[in-house]
DNA sequence: CAGTGAGCGAGCTTCCGCTTGACTT
């Protein structure tokens, strides 16, 4: 037994650590936090300073109990968690749960896992810094203060049946999503001529080649007409010509963050998705910690990256650069996130891979020499009118980081100048370069984009917003609370004018382009929508995109020792808790009404609304003497945009098809999507057949099609006893009403010749050996 | 699997930030 244990609080770090400090360390892992606030009544005891309760969560209590027997066999335990708020706090709970003093333990901190960094921390050991401790204390408390006591409220203010919930973070990443597409929806296009001149000229081999020269823009059609009158005739003119280097330069290695990204924009990965490959490549050594916000290198690993360099392309590409943290809030526990080793410029495995070398190419172009650039800006006259061309190129002069990485950018980042950029040939001043035609094309302006997952995640950090450790879970609640939807969008078409000056002649085209399609995109649904209108309109300071900032500050103080954390909580609270109460007792119910008309029938009012089971259109009133009718919205409708024709389409279902074998055929759109009802049975509609058009003759098809598909699965039916032996993906099953239970592997075979008793002694076995995960969400036992 | 839609009120839900497994109805 080695007389020192080190406790870490990643187990992959713990193993590296142990390897560079030899037989006098034993490194452990804490895997992350130990203990958490208490579940019921908050966790805190709000009358006796926001004192915290806290507990070991159980799935905590294993890594705890060893933690404990082997710091009883050392002679010195040192705490090395995280340099950051949440490690302090993490060495701090270990110290109260292992019994250890914190005004003696060693606390020792490093930002890389590399042999001087750990050893020169091992030689300046520093004791607990309790106001820091203090300042993650406030964190804590005050984010289950908000989440806890903001969530019962829209219980109690909204009919969904599911559980909602609010906090700091979440509520206002639907916030931005929301306001998003509220400013798209009120977007007007306004249309613009855009004037674009290709003429033709030699290139140094001699051989004909054609370019592009760009003119000014025109409001009405009438103008960009007149212009391309005011043409006819002319002779063109290169009058100047001016030649400027330009350079681009590398971005930094990555952040959690800026890999999101990056793997967004290149390898179309959800956020979720990067942070699964980067964990594996991470805990199989290939990269460096991948929950960081900094950008900083190691010494060594600097070196490595140069050698690497120089290697691969030799001296002149190399530019050692240092990179700053432009984000404020940033913790930097960490390094940026990079390849352990350069000289693997891939990995074997083929998940992992695309992700592998996207990190390993930004980390090498990051240490890398400028491209050089040369641009070429060309005015050209018009011997016909005032007005000049201006046509543009650009060469590569020297690859610099672009040999190997070039980041790409966000849609919203994109401006119309970009694309102009391509090659010239060789003009001089003088030139009559041959005239081919000129265009003036109608271009419309566009709203900024929905956000991506990662887009959104950009956004968050700017503003302060969350930590990297949460980017990922953050954004699959806002989904999975129903407040969000991530989907595509099929755009409109839309005619657009082109006019054509070419051989002294004007003509004009209409053509047609695709507008407003998005992929994979975040979309309010009218449940984020209502639920953030709401929380806007009550609890304004928390929805406030500067609070988390604000707060942070005051956590500073607390961490600066200038005040006090239950001060600074109490001070929140007081009018946070005031403004909850008033909310419960004045507020009225969240229903996101909006009048759409009166019905032609009944002359009832028509209105769109939030119901129990989510967005919904409704003719009548309750209290009306005849029960009002109701019709669910579809998915991609919403409260906000739904016309009145639209929704009186809706009231079309079910629709009575007639009959087939004497019993009717009745279409729906129900819980499942849309669906056929005939003899009790009932079969989903297909993609390509649309309920509200279908006919019987299309529809019989399917019902006998189906019907035999769900014979074929039937293995066999205990009519009395209500229990099916079905065949299901994964093998055959049994299933008695709603509930499936599973057939062990010998029964499967023979299913076909199981008697009633043989299943019911399956049933009560699988009953009472129930899957693990079951067992562990078991409903937990409640004090009296 | 394929209904429902108000209000009452059992007894449930809920936060953010640290970390990995265990898990395949």
């Amino acid at each position: 037994m080695a007389k020192n244990l080190l406790i870490v609080e990643s187990p992959a770090k713990a193993k590296t650590i142990e390897k560079i400090l030899g037989s006098d360390f034993e490194v452990k892992s804490c895997y992350g936090h130990i203990r958490d606030l208490e579940k019921d009544d908050m966790g805190i005891d709000l009358k006796n300073n926001y004192s915290p309760r806290y507990i070991i969560p159980e799935d905590k209590e294993k890594v705890v109990k060893e933690l404990k027997s082997t710091a009883k066999k050392s002679d010195e335990v040192w705490l090395a968690t995280d340099e950051d708020r949440e490690g302090e706090a993490i060495s701090w709970h270990l110290c109260e749960v292992l019994g250890l003093d914190p005004k003696t333990t060693k606390r020792i901190v490093f930002h890389e896992i590399t042999k001087p960094a750990i050893e020169a921390a091992v030689r300046t050991p520093r004791l607990l810094d309790m106001n820091l401790v203090n300042a993650q204390q406030a964190r804590r408390v005050l984010d289950r203060i908000v989440g806890f006591e903001l969530s019962p409220v829209l219980w109690r203010k909204m009919s969904m049946r599911n559980s909602l919930s609010a906090g700091r973070v979440q509520s206002v990443a639907v916030r931005l999503i929301a306001e998003r597409e509220r400013e798209i929806n009120a977007f007007k296009a306004e249309s613009t001529f855009k004037l674009e001149a290709w003429f033709s000229a030699h290139d140094t081999a001699k051989r004909p080649v054609t370019f592009k020269a760009e003119g000014g823009k025109y409001k009405q059609a009438q103008d960009a007409e007149a212009f391309l009158k005011s043409c006819i005739g002319a002779t063109y003119t290169v009058k100047d010509i001016q030649v400027k280097p330009t350079k681009k330069t590398p971005s930094a290695p990555f952040t959690t963050s800026t890999l999101q990204q990056e793997a967004s924009r290149k390898l179309g990965y959800s956020v979720s998705k990067t942070m699964l490959l980067a964990q594996k490549l991470y805990e199989s050594g290939k990269i460096t910690y991948m929950r960081t916000d900094s950008v900083n290198l190691s010494e060594t690993a600097m070196e490595d990256i140069k050698k690497a360099i120089e290697k691969g392309y030799g001296n002149r590409f190399i530019q050692v650069r240092k990179y700053k943290n432009k984000n404020e809030s940033a913790q930097e526990a960490h390094e940026a996130i990079r390849p352990t080793y350069m000289d693997e410029t891939s990995v074997d495995d083929s998940d992992t891979r695309r992700l592998y070398e996207l990190i390993w190419k930004r980390t090498m172009a990051s240490q890398m020499a400028d491209a050089e650039l040369e641009k070429t800006i060309a005015k050209i006259d018009i011997s016909t009118n005032k007005e000049t061309l201006t046509a543009q190129g650009e060469v590569l002069k020297f690859e610099g980081f672009l040999k190997v990485y070039m980041e790409d950018r966000d849609e919203e980042d994109i401006t119309e100048e970009d694309d102009a950029e391509g090659m010239l040939p060789p003009l001089v001043v003088g030139q009559e370069p041959a005239f081919k035609e000129m265009k003036a094309t109608e271009r419309f302006s566009r709203p900024s984009p929905r956000y991506t997952e990662a887009s959104l995640v950009k956004k968050l950090e700017e503003l302060g917003i969350g930590r990297p450790s949460t980017y990922a879970p953050t954004i699959s609640t806002v989904q999975k609370r129903g407040y969000v939807e991530r989907r595509d969008k099929e755009g409109v078409k839309r005619d657009y004018r082109v006019l054509l000056l070419a051989k002294d002649k004007i003509s004009s085209e209409t053509h047609q382009e695709n507008t407003g399609a998005e992929k994979a995109k975040l979309f309010p649904t009218d449940l984020g929508l209502v639920v953030t209108d709401f929380l806007n309109q009550h609890f304004t300071e928390i929805m406030d995109y500067g609070f988390t900032a604000k707060i942070e500050g005051e956590f500073d103080e607390v961490a600066g020792g200038q005040q006090k954390w239950t001060k600074m909580i109490d001070e929140f609270y007081n009018p946070f808790h005031k403004d909850v109460e008033n909310t419960l007792e004045n507020a009225e119910r969240i229903k996101g009404e909006r009048e759409l008309g009166l019905d032609p029938v009944s002359g009832k009012k028509v209105v769109a609304r939030m119901g129990r089971f989510g967005p919904m259109v409704q003719i009548g009133d309750v209290s009306d003497e005849e029960k009002p009718r109701f019709a669910k919205l579809k998915n991609t409708q919403s409260i906000e945009t739904i016309s009145y024709d639209e929704a009186m389409d809706l009231f079309r279902l079910p629709r009575n098809l007639g009959q087939f074998e004497d019993t009717d055929v009745v279409v729906n759109i129900g819980r499942f999507g849309p669906y056929v009802a005939h003899d009790k049975l009932f079969y989903s509609l297909g993609k390509e057949l649309d309920p509200y058009s279908v006919t019987l003759e299309e529809m019989i098809p399917l019902i006998t099609e189906k019907r035999q598909a769900k014979q074929e699965r039937t293995i066999k039916v205990f009519e009395k006893e209500k229990i099916q032996l079905l065949r299901g993906p994964y093998g055959p099953y049994i299933k008695i009403g709603l509930r499936n239970f599973r057939l062990p592997k010998e029964a499967q075979e023979r299913a076909a010749d199981l008697t009633i008793e043989e299943v019911k002694a399956f049933v009560e076995e699988a009953k009472a050996n129930p899957p693990k995960k079951a067992a562990k969400s078991a409903p937990k036992k409640k004090k009296a």
